[in-house]
DNA sequence: TTTAATTCCTATTGACATAGTAGGAATTAT
DNA sequence: ATAATTCCTACTATGTCAATAGGAATTAAA
């Protein structure tokens, strides 16, 4: 899974913001209620995001969070490799961190899959996400089936 | 993380059965010997390759594998998806396996990104990777640093 | 100055998927 | 018969993810 509820929550989280920022901090406790979400973990995210610079906080009475800048210049990619702690598409990529060969045929492969997520969220803004009607119209493609697969 | 170990040694499975592919059939424990990959773990991402018709195999003495069709009409996508049991990018996509509210505004997000994925991997040929001069040159994104999340 | 509401910090837990191991049955050419 | 292979089922260890828990620090307001 290349997107983890971590990234899910934190995507909804921004959202959330985007839609109910006033003048002052939004409790972190309205979002969770009106996402559904448990406040306790939200905490989390928030704090990774907050940490990152993509949020503001002030903590005490009437304390809370807001969107550290305008949606159109808050990114996705950012929102969910700060949450995720990165966007891991497979192990052999980005060079490092591998055990894999260099010369391994299937590196291309690795590299382009990279690029590809990362081109496709990295071209989107939170502001992108608020209009529901977006520049894009996703077809969905049909899940293969699973069977057939050893334990 | 979006391909697992099954997925990537799927791929090297194939790219070596296609490199070393000759009259007969390739038995798994060169293909082990050649990759450095266990053997064992091997067979488990053999059979549901065989399974799923991508692979040929037959059994006893002189027995192996064999690519059921030439590598430009084996397609990395299915090669992907039969070995890992689906290419599974967010919980919130395909629509049905959710419970994800589909008013949600982070939808479009999480099919655009099933859609990117899965058209990368489906334009893509297994003879597409046998030759390491692709169509492609990939700039490879440097990797963000992923301090500050909480655990 | 107390109180209530909040962020912030650290630790722990349970569930699940992944990666691999193990042993052997079935099959087939020599 | 024998050796080499695929095929099948079960088991295990490890790690990550998702979430919970408890409380410390901070701040506005009563």
């Amino acid at each position: 899974m290349l997107i983890s509820t971590k990234g899910r929550y934190a995507i909804r989280l921004m959202i959330d913001m985007a839609q109910n920022q006033a003048e002052g901090y939004l409790p972190l406790k309205s979002i969770a209620e009106r996402q559904n979400i448990s406040l306790k973990y939200l905490e989390c995210i928030a704090g990774a995001l907050t940490n990152k610079g993509l949020i503001k906080s002030t903590r005490g009475k009437l304390g809370g969070y807001r969107l550290a800048d305008e949606p159109k210049n808050l990114n996705v990619g950012d929102i969910l490799t700060v949450s995720q702690g990165g966007i891991t598409t497979v192990e052999c990529s980005g060079g490092k961190n591998s055990s894999c060969e260099k010369d391994c045929l299937a590196m291309p492969l690795w590299e382009g899959l990279d690029k590809v997520v990362n081109d496709f969220f990295y071209g989107l803004s939170l502001q992108d996400l608020l209009s529901s009607e977006e520049k894009n119209i996703y077809l969905i493609r049909k899940d293969k089936d699973d069977e057939s697969i050893c334990r």
